[in-house]
RNA sequence: GCCAGUGUGGUGGAAUUGGUAGACACACGGGAUUCAAAAUCCCGCGCCCUUAAAAGCGUGUCGGUUCGAGUCCGACCACUGGUACCA
């Protein structure tokens, strides 16, 4: 270590992290402190951080997590209740696969090597965690009743098969997931990825999306921004099913669907778009060599929402027309890039006088465009589309009918004439479950050898992934395992499904084993399940608002309806943490940008302490700052805590990552930051052996305090007060710590030789050792002993405030004129308002501004403030 | 593109319900202690004018509501997360 202490401390009295850390840890582990039964008699808490993937060791994103999740386990614990913080892993998923590749390993055996590891690196950070329910979702013990769940969600026909589509690598002949597509070409290989439609197993989710909106309202701890996320992805729509009539029958299609949520603008519908891949549009190709070209060019895109919306939109006119179902015109049917085969009827009503992406895709190919809403402005059509409500125009019979009326008359003119009905539609699709990936579940399905699917007998459970296997990176080693297909049922051939599923399976009910997860007779028990469910705070990235926290609510209401569970929610209340950034700092080196770790780079301030030069200590280099970005590889900013717990100890690094930033907001890495953090725990050491020097045996009798004495009480209780709302109900940690800071800050102002003050003083210290120790509770669990407690802080409950030791006698008010801080003054707790009135005019700087002006009126914010307004 | 956020001193952030903008820290400057340094302690620290006090300006930009706006409303700019096969 490079730091210096006091050289008259003796040698207990310098804080030496180390030691107190390892202390304290083997304290609890030999105590069992974490670990946790359920006792129906004592109020339960249950505190869970999302489980971490195994990827090799912790980041600074897991530190953050872990340690606030750790604090409110412990906060609650002090609170009395019988608190559930348990840990696992959420170990398949496509880095174990890649690793495998590069390092010619298998995925298993490095996907253990790294939780051993990370697991260790938990147990140095101190949390407090029942490490007796810990598993990985890979074991079979636990995907073998993931299996068992989709056997039942099977047989209640809420698992189904379809066609759908994905990203397809020609040369490595693999499926790519989304982020191994880099600019439209694979990642390994370089090839043009191609959409590729192959068939895929997928659970019933839209038939839960209304209970999934609707509980929403009942999720009253849950951020709103989430459940705002949450809504729009659902996006229920009330609409219209339109037919549109071909003009001609194209072999057997005499029809095709719309679903439109605008049938106002009906009348404006100069065309329609088929997907590429619609049964229709492929049969006129069969004729139309030009449109077969134009067909097989649209394969060369990607599936990802964000790429159909932003790549160019391309079309063509297949000559094909339909009838309009309301005037009987003809409507010419095009085919386009942009509508998906995969979603709603894959194909789409185009209105470019009323829809912008329609406005825009007509008038590159000079497609008529009609008016048939009116402006509320008496805005037209000319540059762009107007996509406003408003009042029908140019619509023949349905001219001067506003939005609701339209939308009943036309949807009842098109149910008249059966080519129409209103439909409630959901913009949420179908989970897709399927990976055509090794490292996963295996989907527990038998296929027949005369076509057919049916759910793997329960006896048969778990189908186990073979681990002992090699990766090349082409194909699935499931799927090139012909031997491992093979099965047979009731003398009958048949073959295992190679697909493996979606790791959002595993996260999906993770929460509810932990409660059981040493019962190995069945998935949950719920006897103890419905004890600790809900989770009453759950703690995760943001990143997670939509897909897992929805999947998981989706799967608690399989869960219940099968039984299991009785609630209907899975997590109570939701805290979604912020990312950890750091700056970045690279150099040029042949047009590229070379990235320097933030541990290389030396800052040179200049006089206001303003950062003027960064130089590289290892080359001399002058670097420049690439910004303050998410830690990535790719920038070389990450910090590794390790480093960190290594050099300052876990304390110090839980104290700076609650610190820097309240959780929901990103917090910025910075160096100089954690050796404050330091500092402080060195002060707080140093605070409390000055303390007990003084030796006091007298307690605190409230009758006698002078002013000095009653202010530092007073302080000790309001931060209580706050320190108890911050960890309770606001999860602001940084001005917890704030606050305490300040009430040590005050205790040097009462003196150190009357035995009351003393007293307080002592009353302060303990306090603010309790109020730390979620926070730092190794350095806590020293003090706690040091001030000559006889039991360990862990069995100490949170203080409570004395309510008697927050009145006060006066408080200062702010006197405004015109909303502008003139002066200040001191006027007794209960004066009345003219009392106050009266003073506030008489404040000489306040007279300066008054002076000659008529005050027209005088506003009195009880206790804070006095505004007077004059006339200009 | 679409959905959801964020933007405050040199820096991280505070201001919880529309009521004193900058708490608490970091950095920096000055001082004490020391043979010297480290560590520690004390003082100062938004900008601008100034010996000082007072005034003026100031929460991404522009506009609005209000006695009073960082906070509410409208428009815009920049950045971040998600966008269904990263987890």
């Amino acid at each position: 270590m490079t730091h210096g202490y006091s050289i008259d401390m003796s040698t207990d009295e310098k804080y030496n992290p180390k030691i107190v850390e390892e202390e304290a840890q083997a304290f609890w582990e030999s105590e069992q402190t974490f670990s946790v039964t359920h006792q129906s008699d004592k109020e339960k808490f249950y505190c869970l951080a999302m489980f971490p993937y195994p990827s090799g060791k912790l980041h600074m994103g897991h530190v953050r997590n872990y340690t606030i999740t750790d604090v409110i386990a412990r906060y609650q614990r002090m609170q009395g209740k019988n608190v559930l913080h348990p840990m696992g892993w959420d170990a398949f998923g496509l880095p174990a696969e890649n690793a495998a590749i590069e390092n010619h390993t298998a995925p298993a055996k490095w996907t253990h090597e790294n939780i051993a590891y990370m697991k260790s690196q938990l147990k140095s950070l101190g949390f407090g965690i029942d490490w007796s329910r810990e598993f990985a979702t890979c074991d079979p013990s636990y995907y073998k009743w993931e299996q068992w769940f989709f056997t039942k969600l099977f047989d209640k026909g809420l698992v189904y098969k379809k066609t759908s589509s994905v990203n397809w690598d020609p040369i490595d002949e693999t499926v790519l997931a989304n982020e191994q597509v880099i600019d439209g070409k694979g990642w390994r290989s370089g090839a043009n990825v191609e959409i590729k439609e192959i068939d895929q197993w997928f659970i019933r989710i839209t038939d839960y999306a209304d209970q999934l909106l609707n509980d929403l309202d009942d999720l009253e701890q849950w951020p709103e921004q989430v459940k705002t996320m949450q809504r729009n992805w659902i996006g229920k729509s009330v609409g219209i099913n339109i037919i549109f009539d071909l003009s001609q029958t194209i072999r057997e299609f005499t029809h095709f669907d719309v679903y439109t949520t605008r049938p106002d603008t009906l009348m404006g519908v100069t065309y329609l778009t088929l997907a590429t891949q619609h049964p229709i549009a492929l049969e006129i190709a069969t004729l139309n060599p030009e449109l077969a070209e134009f067909i097989d060019n649209c394969k060369s895109q990607q599936v990802s929402e964000a790429e159909m919306a932003t790549m160019e939109k391309l079309g063509m006119d297949t000559g094909v027309v339909a009838i309009h179902p309301l005037t009987g015109d003809k409507v010419p049917v095009w085919v386009g890039n942009y509508v998906l085969m995969d979603y709603g009827s894959g194909a789409v009503m185009a209105v470019p006088g009323h829809d912008q992406r329609d406005y825009e895709f007509a008038k590159k190919y000079s497609l008529p465009i009609m008016q048939v809403i009116q402006s509320l402005n008496g805005g037209g059509i000319e540059t762009a589309a107007l996509t406003e409500k408003g009042v029908l125009i140019n619509s023949g019979k349905y001219n001067g009918l506003d939005f609701d009326t339209a939308f009943k008359v036309i949807s009842e003119d098109l149910k008249r004439s059966n080519h129409g009905s209103v439909a409630t539609n959901y913009r949420l699709r179908d989970w897709g479950v399927s990976r055509q990936r090794y490292w996963g579940a295996p989907i527990p399905i038998y296929n027949l050898a005369e076509g057919g699917e049916i759910a793997v007998p329960i006896d048969r459970l778990p189908v186990i992934l073979p681990t002992n296997i090699k990766m090349d990176g082409v194909q699935s080693p499931l799927k090139a395992d012909k031997s491992w297909r093979k099965a047979e049922l009731n003398g009958q051939f048949v073959e295992h499904e190679t697909d493996t599923f979606d790791t959002f399976m595993e996260s999906s009910w993770y929460y509810a084993r932990f409660t059981c997860s040493d019962d190995h007779t069945q998935m949950l028990d719920p006897e103890r399940a419905n004890y600790w469910l809900p989770v009453d705070q759950y703690i995760g990235g943001i990143e997670h608002a939509i897909l897992h926290l929805l999947y998981a609510r989706f799967f608690h209401k399989l869960m219940r309806d099968e039984g299991l569970v009785k609630s209907n929610e899975p997590f109570k209340k939701l805290l979604c943490q912020g990312m950890v950034l750091s700056e970045s700092y690279y150099y040029q080196s042949e047009g590229k940008k070379i990235w320097v770790s933030p541990s290389k780079a030396e800052l040179h301030r200049d006089k206001y302490g303003k950062v003027e030069k960064i130089i590289d200590i290892e080359t001399g280099v002058e670097l420049t700052s690439g910004g303050i970005t998410k830690m990535s590889k790719s920038k070389n900013n990450g910090v590794d805590p390790q480093l960190i717990i290594d050099k300052y100890g876990s304390d110090t690094v839980r104290l700076f990552t609650m610190f820097a930033s309240p959780p929901e907001q990103t917090m910025e890495w910075s160096d100089e930051g954690v050796s404050g953090a330091f500092k402080f725990l060195k002060k707080l050491w140093r605070i409390v052996h000055d303390q007990i020097k003084l030796s006091n045996e007298d307690v605190i009798d409230v009758s006698i305090l002078n002013d000095q004495q009653k202010y530092l009480r007073r302080k000790t209780h309001e931060t209580i007060k706050k320190v108890s709302d911050d960890f309770g109900r606001r999860n602001t940690f940084n001005t917890a710590i704030a606050a305490v800071m300040e009430l040590l800050n005050e205790i040097p102002k009462v003196d150190t030789i009357s035995p009351q003050s003393i007293a307080v003083r002592g009353e302060a210290i303990s306090n603010a050792i309790l109020m730390l120790n979620p926070i730092v509770p190794h350095i806590c669990n020293k003090l706690w002993l040091t001030l000559g407690n006889p039991t360990s802080i862990c069995e100490i409950d949170w203080p409570k405030v004395d309510e008697l030791a927050l009145l006060k006698t006066s408080s200062i008010i702010v006197i405004q004129v015109n909303g502008k801080v003139r002066g200040k003054i001191e006027v007794s707790v209960g004066s009345n308002d003219d009392t106050v009135k009266s003073q506030a005019l008489e404040h000489e700087n306040v007279q300066k501004f008054i002076a000659g002006k008529k005050v027209k009126k005088i506003i009195i914010i009880p206790n804070k403030i006095v505004n007077i307004v004059i006339s200009k």
